[in-house]
DNA sequence: TATTGTTATACTCTATAACTATA
DNA sequence: TATAGTTATAGAGTATAACAATA
């Protein structure tokens, strides 16, 4: 509150949008996770989990589905298990490397998916778009792709011990395979 | 006429506008939760409190300092008796009411705020404001201003138990006094 | 040896409900 | 009776490290 509020040279607008942002995403996503729960029995996770999945012809290695979704390996591994345990995926070994699991969403998944997205839709419209006018929507998907994508394209800081390559790409760019 | 009555039509725009919100938020907060835990042993809940105590002169009531940022009381004295075994924060009953606690930031609090917020500043910058121009800030800081209003302002959809009024205010407007 | 995925384990966090104490 | 907060407890989720199996 002083004078010298020298946060390196961060303009209190700069402040005030990123904590905005970040309050008004915490609400979103509280009021989501609600829904998603009320609705269809899932997580946040489960369901962005199952939307790839529905997103990328119903099948994807742990690997591939994991990107961007959940940060390490084992929390995966954990997901999926709650998801296969639920009957709205499978999992097999893949064929061409055994080491690989493919990942399946099963009919029951994708009836999931349907049965709970346009409740999630509606909370984001109520919650997010109404709000907003048409340009202003305009405007903050593109300045959310440009840093999404900037994000993505970050170096990780703390080099991951493991895999931890650029995030996700699949949802978007679905022949993004590993070799 | 498909935009108002039609339920489940989304723009393909407002679809992409939605997700790479939620997904540039997810990639931030996660980096944002390393500083902070790298550098302040703080998780994000953790340093919102602090930041809230800082920004309100030091002190708070629970009911105060809970909302928009801890969504169950419980929570709430969870975390508060996390901060005060760290000695970051106090706490006391109020002699105005005897049942209410006041929650107090220490020097050591401060301290720990002072010294975690430049990191925190730094990686909101790098992942967010750089690659965004000064322009884009501004619609960015002002769309969602204008979305967190919002959703401040929606009535609780499941009638929530206890007190759950609207959000947080304290940090941009530390004139919100409690009720 | 490097990579994919799982398991074991420990820990953090959250929420509900029952409870205490004060107004 | 209503309100502020705590406690007990249970469950969901996450991360690290050790592990097995395949390339």
């Amino acid at each position: 509150m002083t004078d010298t509020d020298d946060h390196g040279t961060l303009e209190p607008e700069q402040l005030g949008a990123y904590f905005a942002l970040m309050e008004a995403v915490s609400l979103l996503q509280h009021s989501v996770e609600q829904q998603l729960r009320a609705e269809g029995d899932l997580s946040w996770v489960q369901f962005q989990l199952l939307a790839r999945l529905a997103d990328a012809h119903g099948q994807l290695t742990m690997t591939a589905l994991a990107d961007g979704v959940v940060y390490s390996r084992s929390g995966l591994t954990y997901q999926a298990a709650q998801l296969e345990r639920a009957g709205l995926v499978t999992r097999a070994p893949s064929s061409d490397d055994e080491r690989v699991t493919l990942v399946t969403i099963t009919p029951a998944g994708l009836e999931r998916v349907a049965a709970v997205l346009p409740g999630h839709i509606e909370v984001a419209r109520r919650l997010l778009f109404d709000p907003l006018a048409d340009d202003d929507l305009h405007h903050l998907g593109d300045i959310m792709t440009r840093v999404r994508d900037h994000m993505r394209a970050q170096p990780p800081r703390s080099a991951a011990p493991r895999k931890r390559r650029t995030p996700t790409d699949e949802l978007t760019d679905p022949d993004a395979a590993q070799t």
